[in-house]
DNA sequence: AGCGTAATGTAATGTTATTACACCACCTTC
DNA sequence: GAAGGTGGTGTAATAACATTACATTACGCT
């Protein structure tokens, strides 16, 4: 019987497939965790869940794995927040950005590639070639921006 | 006579005094030191060259006054490359996109209100408010797309 | 002078990320 | 089936980045 997550988890290995790579087991447990939290997760949090499992586990194997994940486009490095998520749409070409809030550190992504083909021509005068894959934006979502605090 | 970078160093400080806030001895030979360093400095190499002046420099002496400048608008923070660099143009009323390059770690800031308002325009169906004075846009500079490396 | 607040000094610690090297599994090729 | 290469993981140590907590000093105010 299926699991919980593991549609996931197969799309991934397909994906990974396609360029000639593997889910290892170490790999998909660590994408099995950032799925399950639902949201950015820290380098360190993420080694904590995954030495419940797996004892032996050290901050080398998770930022390795996060570095595969991240290079393979199945995750995504938030700077802002220094976390990691997984990007909901890695197997579909898309633009994506990610709002980011600075008061919840909720992250969505927004795909929209008329939104990336404004922003490219806006820069196109001053010569820089924005990178497309790595875009972050911050602000408040919609839930902060009605918070006083 | 004036040394060299006094120029900005004064126009910090009157833009610190219409706040009601100081430009004191620290955060002048900080501030300094930024400007010297043309282009973003890590906090710990600013650190390392505030030692040579000030001996007893530690990393909160660093922090805090990033953060001062940081808050009084006249310092950006690169999350990306967790440095720190001045806003060219931090005494005027700007709306600035700070242009990352992957390679060369170099940032060019471009003032553009009608960018800004066309991405606030295409974000406002997500419901979220982008904060326009942390945008920071990563890719590479018109030197580094040429580079084949 | 005495008080209150802002600024800085100082020690320790917390958090995030990397290096370097060892080992093992798997695959190829002879 | 042994030799050698590659990719993946284990392990220890350390580097790099940032904060806490508390002591002390500087300065404006009455």
């Amino acid at each position: 019987m299926a699991r919980i997550m593991d549609a996931p988890l197969d799309t991934a290995e397909s994906w990974l497939a396609a360029r000639g790579e593997k889910l290892t087991e170490l790999r998909r447990e660590v994408l099995s965790l950032l799925l399950a939290n639902h949201g950015p997760i820290k380098a360190y949090d993420l080694l904590a869940a995954l030495q419940k499992q797996r004892p032996g586990a050290s901050p080398p194997t998770v930022y390795r794995t996060l570095d595969f994940l991240v290079a393979a486009g199945i995750v995504h490095r938030i700077d802002s927040l220094q976390s990691f998520v997984v990007c909901p749409t890695f197997h579909a070409p898309h633009q994506g950005v990610l709002l980011v809030c600075e008061r919840c550190h909720g992250v969505e992504e927004l795909d929209s590639p008329l939104w990336m083909e404004t922003m490219r021509r806006e820069l196109a005068g001053s010569g820089f070639a924005m990178n497309q894959h790595e875009l972050e934006i911050k602000g408040l979502c919609r839930n902060c921006q009605v918070v006083t605090v």
